[in-house]
Order: C-alpha cells, then structure tokens, then sequence
DNA sequence: AAATGGTACCTTATTATGCATGGTATCGTC
DNA sequence: GACGATACCATGCATAATAAGGTACCATTT
C-alpha cells in the first residue's frame, strides 16, 4: 500500500516505453500476451499482467499490430499478435526518438555522452 | 490541436524524468524557474513553462529542494531553489534506475548493452 | 466426472504527471 | 503611464501504468 518512491519512480520510467517495447518484440516474431507479460515482468519493464492486455488493446485499436486466435497444444487458446506495417514505421519512429531522449537526459545528468550509432 | 503521434511519445517519454532532470540541474548550481524551463525546452525535456512550477512546487512539497527569493538585478525577484540531502539522495537512487531502466529497453529495442559501469 | 492449479485473457477504477491555457506582478524603456 | 519581457502560479485535461478482481480453458488427480 504505502508506495515506496524507488518503486514508484520506475513506473513513471515505463510510461510510453512498455508499448514501444512490445513492438519491439514482436518484430522478433508473434507472440502473445501472457508470455510477453512474462518476458517484460522479467525485465522489470511491467509490473504484472494487468498491464499488458489494456496496453495490448490499445495498439490493436490504433492498428500497430494485427491478431489473431490460435489452439495451443498445451493449455487454453491464445490470441496471438502480429506487428503491422504501421507497427514496424511506429516502432523505428520510437528507436530514433528513443536514441535522442536518452541522450538528452544523460547530458542533463552529466553522463558521459557515448556516440550511439543506429545503423 | 491535431497532435502528432510522434510528440505525444516524447510527451510520454518525459514522465518521471523530468523532476530528477532538474534535480540534476541544481546539483551544478542554484536555479530558477524560468531558466530552468528554459534549459530544459532548449534540452526538449519539457515543452514550454506549464510544466516547471507545478513540478518545482511538487519537489518543494517532498523536501527534495529548498527554496529562498531574492531579488535580481534586472528583472523581477525569483524563487531560488537549491537542493537539499534527501533532494541528492532522490537523484542518486534515480541515477541507477535510470542506467538499469535504460539497459532494460536497450536489451529488448534490441540495441547493443553498452558496458555500463556504475561505481 | 468433479475438483484443483496453472495458463490465458479481459475489465474497471485509481493515480500520477506532462501540457495548455490563462492570470498576476515586477522591471526597464519609451 | 503604457508596453513588452521576465518571472511566477493555478486550473483543467488527457494519457497510461497499476492494482484488483473476474472469466474461461486445459491437464492432472482422485
């Protein structure tokens, strides 16, 4: 209940990150849901499942990514998703983003400047 | 009005950064609100002065910064702020964060892990 | 076949915070 | 004394991660 502010801080980190790190994955390959969660838990990157299915709904919504339902061999069905075209260009958008702000707030923090090259 | 999806990231980006920036910020020094919009609209961390004083008002209310007027020899006064302990504390305990964090999405932006040497 | 535990998905309410907007006060200059 | 720039502050909004709770399916055990 009483939060402690480390925890809290990473949490604001996440915020418009998490999405852009599902894109991420997902141009690896399909995946679907539970086990992204998983793999994102594990990078401390979400907290719990319940972030992943609003966050999952909502690039569906904005047509990032494309799904579809599948049987599993072992277990219930999954709904497995796909990354769009949109999703691909909304994904490399973020990387160059993502490069300049990092780099932003680590001169701002006095860090050493590393030349990032994006190839 | 029609807002571009691509400054919409970057506003997303910026949450929970943004407060340790300018606790870095005063780290090197003293500052004032409105140089400190300034500095950080230049560093695209911000997008204009809206942002600053609520937060400043926020990082006073916690105890991270200390706060004194005084008059300045051109203009009106200013609010001076500076940091206190538990102001540096705050920023070193997000400093790790931030290098963790930032390894974090590297990792699954699949970009490569830059040594990152903490001491 | 009924119970159990794990997998998998979804919904709702809460909360934090960046942003836009507009307002107030001071100073120097014309 | 009017104006613009500096400097500060408050209000309302939208976004998105989180917590919490719920549903359903599958395999195993009894």
């Amino acid at each position: 209940m009483v939060d402690n502010n480390a925890g809290h801080t990473i949490g604001q980190l996440r915020r418009g990150v998490v999405d852009h790190c599902v894109l991420a994955l997902l141009k690896k390959g399909e995946g679907y849901g539970f086990d992204l969660a998983k793999t994102l838990a594990h990078a401390q990157l979400i907290a719990g499942e319940g972030t992943i299915y609003p966050l999952l709904s909502r690039l569906r919504r904005e047509g990032l990514v494309d799904t579809q339902w599948r049987e599993s061999d072992q277990g219930p069905p999954r709904r497995y998703y796909v990354l769009t075209e949109s999703g691909e260009a909304a994904l490399e958008n973020f990387r160059s983003q993502w490069a300049r702000f990092k780099q932003s707030v680590d001169t701002v923090m006095g860090l050493p400047e590393e030349d990032s090259h994006v190839e």
